[in-house]
DNA sequence: CTTGACCTTGGATTAAACTCCAAGGTTTAT
DNA sequence: ATAAACCTTGGAGTTTAATCCAAGGTCAAG
């Protein structure tokens, strides 16, 4: 068992915002003291990472307490109705996922093929290497010869 | 040329979002007509792309200004200053990177184990998902030692 | 040459997510 | 048994990132 002050000294965070998340239904500890201090066992230890790992890649606290509600009502409701919130939260996972790695792969070309010399650079900026990564992955698909410049969105 | 409510409807934001973020210096736009209207050009739009991107993956508006600061003075500075800023940041966006494919493989879990027929879960939380698959890379890594390294700023 | 959709500015307001404060109770070490 | 370090509550303040508003200028169409 841990009390607040350990809890939030353990994820780097202030004891405020463990109190915050409560207050806004995240994260509850599992009892108290007598004396009324809070404390959270193993398991909300791991709900708290779950959300901080959740918010670290960008997800709101809405979010993160759509993807806790998975777990709330289990054996209650037909699984079939989690599949879909389940399913749409990959989907934005996924999003997610492929942004990400067109930035590492900005970032690591720009780190390798730039960057490291002593000298300075004439062309060296992230927007750059992201336009040299889409004509990489264009050139890749060089098989199609009349391809348009597929921006979206 | 794109003027402020074409680039706004263009990337489904608000002209206001466009005006905070010149006023906060992550993007101005090339010109101006002879009234004063805003003009966009084609890497402003390029350079919007980057910031709405940055901004979905978890990266606050500070972050990214750091990122295109990248390009800020390149012909000016060595090259190799730069370097550290590029290699946190791509450090940053691998955590990130690990942090979604471990939600993704729990999400990916949850539906296909789980959800999706015509029963109720007994077993059917993200957090149980996460567990399981912590417990495969603890079992894949022999001993894991929680070290969180310290928040930026 | 006016109407309406668009643009300008500066400043006020909102929402989310903390973060701090004051007044007081609890625990632990000396 | 008393100080230091911790905890409680409610409420106020801060930061970030927009979003809205008011008063007015611009521009294409009828």
């Amino acid at each position: 068992m841990y009390r607040i002050g350990e809890l939030s000294a353990l994820y780097d965070i202030k004891a405020d915002t463990l109190r915050f998340y409560e207050k806004h239904g995240l994260l509850s500890p599992s009892s108290r003291s007598d004396s009324g201090y809070r404390l959270y066992n193993q398991a909300d230890s791991e709900r708290l990472k779950f959300i901080l790992r959740a918010k670290a890649v960008g997800f709101s606290l809405n979010d993160i307490a759509d993807l806790l509600s998975i777990e709330v009502d289990k054996s209650n409701r037909a699984c079939a109705d989690v599949k879909g919130l389940v399913d749409t939260k990959l989907e934005q996972v996924e999003a997610k996922l492929a942004e990400l790695q067109h930035f590492a792969t900005s970032l690591k070309s720009l780190s390798n093929t730039c960057c490291g010399g002593p000298d300075s650079a004439e062309h060296c900026s992230i927007l750059e290497a992201l336009e040299s990564s889409d004509k990489h992955i264009i050139a890749k698909k060089e098989h199609h010869h009349f391809a348009h410049s597929g921006h979206k969105d």
